[in-house]
DNA sequence: TTGTAAGCGTTATCAC
DNA sequence: GTGATAACGCTTACAA
C-alpha cells in the first residue's frame, strides 16, 4: 500500500494539515519543512490524485473529443496537446466518436461522468448538441477545426479561405483554367471557406465557376477516390485540381494510379497537409499546410487558461494562416 | 451544482446505502426500485467517478505509454485499444514518450500517481527500468510491440520472423540475390526477429549474407531516407530491398526520388505496414502488414482481465502473423 | 506557525 | 430489504 499524507505527518511528527499546507506552497518554518521532507523521501509518498480531485471537485484530467484518429490532422492534435498540458499534471484523454453523431454524445456524456476539467472538441456533428452538453455542465472547452453555428465557444481554426485561394492562384498562374476541387461536405465550416477561396480565386481571374468541376469526397480516402474519378471521366476533364484535405489527397492519389494518369504531364495537382505523403510520391506534391502543431498548442494553452479560470476576451477566435508549399506536381501551360 | 446520491435517496425518501446498493446491482424490493429510478431520472443523477475511485482505490482509467504518436502503429494501437476499453467504463490516457528514456521513466511516474488501473506499454527503452517500476507498483501491464530482455510480462507481438522470412523469400523467388534491408536498433526485439527472419532466407537458398547489405535505418523516417542512399550508393547496388518498418518506407522512397530511381525496373522494394503510403505510390507497393488492429484488440482484452484479476495463464504471449501483400513493386529477373 | 476537524461522494459493514 | 455510519486521502476554515 502507498503511504499517504497521513503517514507523513506521523513520521515528522506532525499534523495532517501541516504537511498539506507545505504540500501545498504554505511557508512553515524552516525546521518542519525539513521534516516533512526527510519523511517525505524516506516514504516514498505520492499525493493521491483522485482523493485531491474529489476534495477540489477536479479530475486534473482533460479530454480530446474527435471524430478517428485514423487522420493525420487528429492525432497531431493529440500530440501537441498532450505535450502542452501534460506538464501542467493534467492528463490527457483521448475519446474517439467513430464519425458516428450518437456515439459523439454518448461520448461527451461519458467525459462529463469522468469529471473531465476541459475539453477540446473536434467536432463531428454540426448541430453543436455536444457543445451544449458541455457548456450546460460548465466544462471550459476549445473547438478545434470548425466553428459550429449558432454556438459561441473558443475556438481555433485555419483561414480556410486563403488556404483554398492561394492553391488556387497558383494553378491560375501557371495557365489553368480549367480547375476542379475536391471538397467535404458543404456544411462544414471549413469546406464553406476553402471552397470560398477557391470560387473567389476564379472569379477574381475572370474564369466561370462550373457545378460540375466541384466534387464532394466528403474529406474521405474512399470519398477523394470517387470524387477523384467523376472528375476525370468528365466530357472536359480539368487539367489541375485542388484537394482540399489530406484523406482525400490519398484517395486522389490511388485514382489517378487507377487511371494510369501522369502527374502533372496529364493532371496537375495541389494537395493538403504536410503528412508523409507530399515527398514521398514522385514528382512532389504542392500543397497548402496547416500548422497543426501551433493550432494543438494553442488549443491546450487556451484551454489551460480557461481551466484556471481566466475568461478575458471570451469567446476567443485564434485563426491560423495555411503556408502553402510548391513542390513539382504541377505543369506549366 | 450536480446532484448526488445522497440527492437521489432523499428525493426517494430512501437512505443513501439503498440507492448505493441497487446501483451496484444488489436486489431491492420492486417499488424502491421504481422510487430509486424516478429520483435518478428527474434529478439527472450520474455517480461521480472520483469518489468512487477513492473508495475503492480505482481511477477507472487505463493508460497507453508509447514513444511517439506520430507512427501509425502507435495511432493504430491507441484507436483499437480505446474501442476496445472505453466500453468498459475506463477513459484511455495517452502519454508520449518522444523516443526519449528518461522522459518515460518521468511518465511512468506521472501515470503510477494518477493511479491508473493499467498501463499498455509499447516500450521504447530496452532495459525495462519502466516495467519495473510498473510492476513494483502492481499495475496490470500488457506490453506491446516488443519483448524486453530478463523481464517477464504480458505481450502482444508480431512474429516477426515470419515478417521477415516471407518477403524476402518471395524476392529470392523472382530470381532475386542481391537484396539489401533497412533494419531498426539491432538491439530490438522485432529487429533481431525481422532481420532474423531475411538471414533465415537467404542462407535457406544458399546466397551469402553480404554485412553491407545491412543497413540500420532506426525504424525512422530520415534514417530509413539515409540507410536508402547508403544501400543504394554501394558500388554493387541491391537489386531488391526489404524495408522492414512503415516509416523508414516513407524515407526509402524519398531516397529513390532523389536519386530519380524508378520501382521496380531500377530496384526492387518490399515495405513494411498497410498504412495509406502502399496504393499510393505508383507502381503499387509488395509489403508485409501487422494485424495492428487485432493486436491492440488483444492488447485491451488481456489488459482488462488482469484488472479485472484473472491471471490464468500469466505470464502470456500473444503472437500475431503478419500478411504479405503482393503488389507491383518486384521485378522479376 | 501549527493543529483540529468537517466534509468532498462513494461503498461496505454492520445492525435492524 | 433497508438504514446508519465509518472510511477512502485530501484540503481548508477555524482555533490554538
Amino acid at each position: 500500500m502507498a503511504s499517504t499524507i497521513r503517514d507523513v505527518a506521523a513520521r515528522a511528527g506532525l499534523s495532517i494539515g501541516t504537511v498539506s499546507k507545505y504540500i501545498n506552497g504554505y511557508s512553515v518554518k524552516e525546521t518542519t519543512q525539513a521534516a516533512i521532507e526527510a519523511a517525505i523521501k524516506e516514504l516514498d509518498y505520492h499525493p493521491n490524485n483522485i482523493a485531491k480531485g474529489l476534495r477540489n471537485a477536479k479530475s486534473f484530467s482533460i479530454a480530446i473529443l474527435l471524430p478517428m484518429l485514423d487522420s493525420n490532422f487528429c492525432t497531431s492534435m493529440v500530440s501537441s496537446i498532450e505535450s502542452c498540458l501534460l506538464p501542467k499534471g493534467y492528463s490527457v484523454i483521448v475519446c474517439e466518436c467513430h464519425n458516428n453523431a450518437k456515439m459523439e454524445l454518448q461520448k461527451t456524456q461519458f467525459l462529463i461522468d469522468r469529471m473531465v476539467d476541459g475539453i477540446v472538441l473536434i467536432p463531428y456533428s454540426l448541430d453543436g448538441k455536444q457543445i451544449e452538453m458541455i457548456q450546460k455542465h460548465n466544462i471550459p472547452l476549445v473547438v478545434l477545426d470548425q466553428k459550429i453555428k449558432n454556438h459561441e465557444t473558443d475556438c481555433i481554426v485555419l483561414d480556410n479561405m486563403l488556404a483554398g485561394y492561394e492553391p488556387v492562384k497558383h494553378l491560375i498562374e501557371f495557365g489553368h483554367t480549367d480547375i476542379g476541387i475536391l471538397t467535404g461536405n458543404p456544411e462544414h465550416y471549413t469546406t464553406k471557406g476553402r471552397l470560398g477561396g477557391y470560387k473567389k480565386a476564379l472569379t477574381e481571374a475572370g474564369i466561370e465557376i462550373k457545378d460540375e468541376y466541384i466534387q464532394c469526397g466528403d474529406y474521405t480516402i474512399d470519398g477523394g477516390y470517387d470524387a477523384m474519378l467523376r472528375l476525370c471521366r468528365l466530357q472536359k476533364r480539368p487539367t489541375a485540381i485542388f484537394i482540399s484535405n489530406y484523406d482525400m489527397t490519398i484517395g486522389a492519389y490511388l485514382a489517378i494510379n487507377y487511371l494510369n494518369l501522369k502527374i502533372p504531364d496529364d493532371i496537375s495537382i495541389v494537395g493538403f497537409d504536410n503528412f508523409p505523403l507530399a515527398n514521398v510520391v514522385y514528382p512532389s506534391l504542392t500543397f497548402a499546410e496547416q500548422p497543426t502543431d501551433a493550432m494543438g498548442k494553442d488549443a491546450g494553452k487556451l484551454l489551460y487558461e480557461r481551466i484556471k479560470g481566466n475568461y478575458s476576451n471570451y469567446p476567443k477566435t485564434i485563426v491560423h494562416k495555411p503556408v502553402i508549399y510548391y513542390k513539382d506536381s504541377i505543369r506549366c501551360i
